[in-house]
DNA sequence: TCTGGGGTCCTAGGACCC
DNA sequence: TCTGGGGTCCTAGGACCC
């Protein structure tokens, strides 16, 4: 089996450091997580300090969720903040590797292929890990983990299962450790890949712990999970073929927007929050010069009601309009739509692909084409100069808007 | 006093075509 | 009277991840 050495770093309660780190305190001997207060008790906090860990905080709960006797600093999320300390670590990372050994795999988790520089640095790879993570703590103040493996997966479940609990944060996984550390395991779920799902329908056949994968052979989890049963026993084998040098080539395949609304709202002013959400997914598209030819609309109703629709549309010519966005959408809502309080839209756009020419309808006037797409290039610099509060829609300025809220919002939380 | 958001990949069934 | 089959696209839904 082929043997690389593999990192897989990633950022101790990254933005809870983050926030610590602005404030000046430690986050191992402070309370604080991230979350926003505005939302009200149920806002689900995004990170905790390991000093709340360690008093037994869930990194990802809810605010009411907290045992009351525990004291803590509340820090608004500042997502852009975030990302500018993800770009400051991420190219950390590319003083040490060429970007083709480098695959950054969220704002806070990125794999190194480090196999061909041990010799030019003239160190190991646990050597060479540390390097790494005392230059991020010497240049940003965030502490950092890291697991270490001959391939892509053992790294991460070296990481997730060990680093965080050994000395110095870093622990490296051998295939000879499979036996001892892969196969022990359990529950199921602490394992990448094995959700609760996976893991209630290993229980029912008697499996609870990794190593028990094998008693069963292939052939038996192919046929009855398809694909992703035999990834799931090469994964229990510590068997992983994927590189991080092809990992590198990510495009996004589909674009889309998911939001919880602030309260229940109605088949009349529903269509307000669509067409914003429409108006800044086509946006994206334009910024990144791209199409979709299929769109789909999600709603679910208030947690009373507890049910939901979801359909889709694939057109027969692929494009960027806010209009024709919107009236797929807004199509399906009305097909589908009840009188019922309604909590939750979602909209994505899928078979993303780049804009190579205009698709001319013959049905519509050219000259109307042409307008409209330079209208949208104007309304597209305008706010990308000024941000995108700077041009509204009138109907934004209604009671029932959410958009100049979203606007200060990165992956639906605070940007500042 | 209760609802996070943005993605990816896979499967199954139906429609349609040749 | 009488089971065709393979390929491909579309839609819906499920599961997982950070």
């Amino acid at each position: 089996m082929e043997e690389r050495n593999i990192l897989c770093i990633d950022l101790k309660s990254f933005f809870a450091s983050v926030e610590c780190v602005e404030r000046g305190l430690d986050p191992f001997t402070t309370p604080l997580l991230v979350a926003d207060p505005s939302r009200g008790g149920g806002a689900i906090t995004l990170a905790v300090t390991p000093l709340l860990k360690e008093k037994g905080v869930p990194s990802r709960g809810r605010i009411y969720e907290i045992p009351k006797n525990i004291k803590y600093i509340i820090a608004p999320p500042r997502m852009s903040l975030y990302v500018k300390y993800s770009k400051k670590i991420i190219n950390i990372f590319l003083d040490f590797v060429s970007k083709e050994d480098l695959h950054v795999y969220s704002i806070d988790e990125s794999f190194l292929d480090v196999t061909d520089y041990l010799k030019l640095y003239k160190m190991t790879d646990i050597s060479l890990a540390k390097k790494i993570m005392d230059t991020i703590k010497e240049k940003t103040g965030l502490t950092s983990t890291c697991g270490i493996g001959p391939n892509m997966l053992l790294a991460k479940v070296a990481l997730d299962i060990e680093s965080k609990t050994s000395e110095n944060f870093i622990a490296k996984w051998t295939y000879d450790d499979i036996k001892t550390k892969l196969w022990e395991i359990s529950p199921l779920d602490k394992m990448w890949g094995i959700g609760k799902q996976t893991m209630k329908k290993l229980n029912d056949l008697g499996i609870h712990k990794v190593g028990e994968i094998n008693k069963y052979p292939i052939n038996f989890y192919k046929k009855r999970f398809g694909v992703l049963g035999e990834e799931l026993w090469y994964h229990a084998n510590g068997i992983d073929q994927s590189k991080v040098s092809e990992k590198i080539e990510t495009i996004n395949k589909s674009y889309s927007l998911s939001q919880v609304l602030y309260k229940d709202y109605n088949l009349y002013n529903t269509p307000l929050i669509i067409k914003e959400m429409c108006s800044a997914l086509a946006k994206r598209l334009r910024n990144n010069n791209k199409t979709t030819s299929c769109i789909h609309f999600g709603l679910a109703y208030s947690k009373i009601v507890s049910s939901s629709f979801h359909h889709s549309k694939t057109l027969t010519e692929p494009t960027n309009d806010e209009n024709k966005i919107y009236n797929v959408c807004m199509n399906i809502f009305n097909n589908y739509v009840e009188d019922l309080p309604i909590r939750k839209i979602m909209i994505a756009l899928g078979k993303i692909e780049n804009k190579n020419y205009v698709q001319l309808n013959l049905f519509e006037e050219i000259e109307k084409e042409e307008k409209n797409s330079e209208l949208n290039k104007i309304i597209d610099a305008i706010s990308k100069k000024f941000g995108d509060n700077a041009i509204l829609k009138a109907s934004s300025l209604m009671e029932y808007s959410t958009i100049k809220r979203r606007n200060n919002t990165l992956g639906g939380h605070n940007k500042y």
